[in-house]
DNA sequence: CCCATTCTTGACTATTCATTCCAGAAAGAG
DNA sequence: CTCTTTCTGGAATGAATAGTCAAGAATGGG
């Protein structure tokens, strides 16, 4: 019964994302998202609900998304120490190349609206307690290793893991040197010897 | 010759700042400027230029008073680790106290336009810069005085105390959690030792 | 084929925005 | 007082904003 959707509604929402991620909540237009996103303004609407709806939806995308990432690497095999340069490494190399030096979208939420928006608010919070977790089970298997013998309390050193990485994002936005972004990761890495 | 100004120009600026600081600059209207700043609008145009203009203004006060603060803290003669303990714990007081969650003036221009907007760039890169000096000079204090003798590379202590602290005073925004914030200092310490 | 649904298009509303203009009041200098 | 400057308030401008509406084309199920 009917037409079917003739865009792919995961694929909008990615491309919504990316608008949001790169201009922020405010100075991301509707116009701009409808000529990013490929799709018609009614469909947008009608799809998504307003802008705000919309906004909210990008941020759970992207905890999936990119979120999903970090989860992944941290539970791979092999040594903890290890993954964690590669992740934090891995932020410096993107940082990087992003000409668009869009950060982190989460961080950029929590900057944002975080304090105006509770919904935001929720959103940010949970996945920060998310990382957290995922940095504490990293460490716990560490530990449980045998690798990580100098590390006295994983749940400390799991919520410094996820601010260190948050503020290293902020400074490869204000930053384009690659030795101040290495030593920044040499140093926090450093806490696990 | 003519009248004198009746609003104090530096007051006028602080207030802006204040706007600024606690709503960023896309959300800030001209019209919450004009409330909160107690002036005119024309008096504003005539004073400050244009919306934008004035938001460096802002920004390059936020970095004389605040900045100025954390300069004079990291200079005070004394134990330079109990200083930067002050320092810390005091960003996390003052988060926890701030209800409105304002975070760091300068980490929140990062985030909101230093990607698009090049004179905030040059001001927010600068600040870092500077505030990465302060640091390497309490340590090299530190380091002269027999306090510091765990401290290999001042340089890059000093680089990862910067993105700490914005690090921290992000996630001071997500979360109220006084001993979250608290483990994040104190493994942010411990690279003292 | 027919009907229901959804897409597409473009126009439309109403609000908000930054900025400018204007006319008059206030106040200091000579 | 007089001239000049600045403050004040409100009105006006024009662009951009988010969101809605309506009419028609496309498409699939029955």
């Amino acid at each position: 019964m009917g037409r079917h959707k003739e865009f792919d509604r995961d694929d909008a929402l990615h491309k919504a994302m990316e608008v949001f991620w790169s201009r922020g909540y405010e100075a991301a237009s509707i116009e701009d998202l409808v000529r990013h996103m490929g799709i018609n303004r009614q469909s947008l609407y009608d799809t998504f609900g307003d802008k705000h709806a919309l906004y909210l939806q990008s941020l759970d995308r992207y905890r999936e998304v990119e979120g999903r990432k970090v989860f992944e690497q941290l539970e791979r095999p092999g040594s903890v120490k290890k993954t964690l340069r590669q992740l934090f490494e891995g932020v410096v190399e993107r940082a990087l190349c992003d000409e668009q030096r869009r950060g982190c979208f989460m961080g950029n939420a929590i900057s944002e609206l975080a304090g105006r928006c509770k919904e935001t608010a929720a959103r940010t919070c949970s996945n920060m307690a998310a990382a957290e977790d995922a940095f504490y089970r990293a460490l716990l298997r560490g530990k449980k290793e045998g690798e990580l013998k100098g590390v006295r309390d994983p749940r400390a050193v799991s919520r410094f893991l996820c601010s260190s990485l948050q503020g290293l994002i902020l400074m490869a936005r204000a930053t384009q040197d690659r030795k101040k972004l290495e030593d920044v990761v040499k140093v926090t890495l450093s806490v696990l010897d």
